[in-house]
DNA sequence: TATCAGTGGTTATTACTCGAGCAACGGAAT
DNA sequence: ATTCCGTTGCTCGAGTAATAACCACTGATA
């Protein structure tokens, strides 16, 4: 299991926030009854978000979180790393020198390769495309 | 980090077996001398292979372990799966009922598609095909 | 301008699961 | 009896998931 259940509420909330009127601010505990996190979760789901420039927050009255980039320009590889760090396979792919083995390991190629499907497949896909299919989905849910 | 380490020795032994004459009996303590295994960690991988019928074993004086199929029928994602069990990238995709927001989740379709292009990649390359390679590399590596 | 309620921010802690490895004993083959 | 592999259970450490306590900022208002 690569995915992890805070990168999981992440994507849900940033696609929740991909759906609000563009910079509507967004209380942190409306994210929670929508998208069943615990607030004291959240809290710690967010900060990584925040940090990488995806979502701005406002303290004090009124304050709450937005998104901080246009849903076009965030794909599933950016908020996957966020939470998680840099996704990688296997440890010899961390950096060249890890593995005294690479000089002669086959299988190493084999771990990238695949890793670069993986990514790629994450980087084809923006949150605005997600908020389409998700609205797609919601009409054909009310027709059947 | 997707792959265990139960996974990486395994696929040495694996290249390690394939690289032996055909039905050659090979003793635990070659393979874990070689591949830098313990035993008693090495017996615990193995067992995994044997009841998928990729290893076979034979018990007593001269016993030892071989491989059961051609190395060009063995591919990364047979040992990885006899190791780790299925490979899921997340726990929706385990199985279409386990995620109660699958109707309406667009990442779903995402994971599904960048697991599948990652095992597509671990199904392309056999056994066979990893040991051409290494020899490729030990040849460029002593001309080197 | 002091203050207070409403907000997010930071840090520590807990419980739990899983990866990694070890060791002791059991069972089969010769 | 010896030489092998097989099974089981254990420990230790790291990482996930979640919670909680306390801190810092904002803005309204007394």
């Amino acid at each position: 299991m690569v995915i992890t259940r805070a990168t999981e509420y992440a994507i849900r909330t940033i696609i929740y926030l991909a759906k609000q009127p563009r910079n509507e601010i967004v209380l942190k505990k409306d994210i929670c009854r929508t998208q069943n996190v615990t607030p004291a979760f959240l809290t710690k789901i967010l900060q990584p978000l925040i940090k990488v420039g995806i979502v701005s927050s406002q303290r004090g009255v009124g304050g709450g979180f937005l998104l901080a980039k246009d849903p076009e320009e965030i794909n599933l590889l950016d908020i996957l790393q966020a939470e998680e760090g840099e996704l990688n396979l296997n440890h010899c792919l961390v950096d060249d020198d890890v593995c005294e083995r690479d000089k002669h390991c086959s299988a190493h190629e084999v771990w990238q390769e695949a890793q670069n499907e993986m990514i790629k497949v994450l980087c084809r896909h923006s949150i605005a495309d997600l908020v389409k299919i998700e609205k797609v989905k919601v009409e054909s849910l009310g027709l059947g």
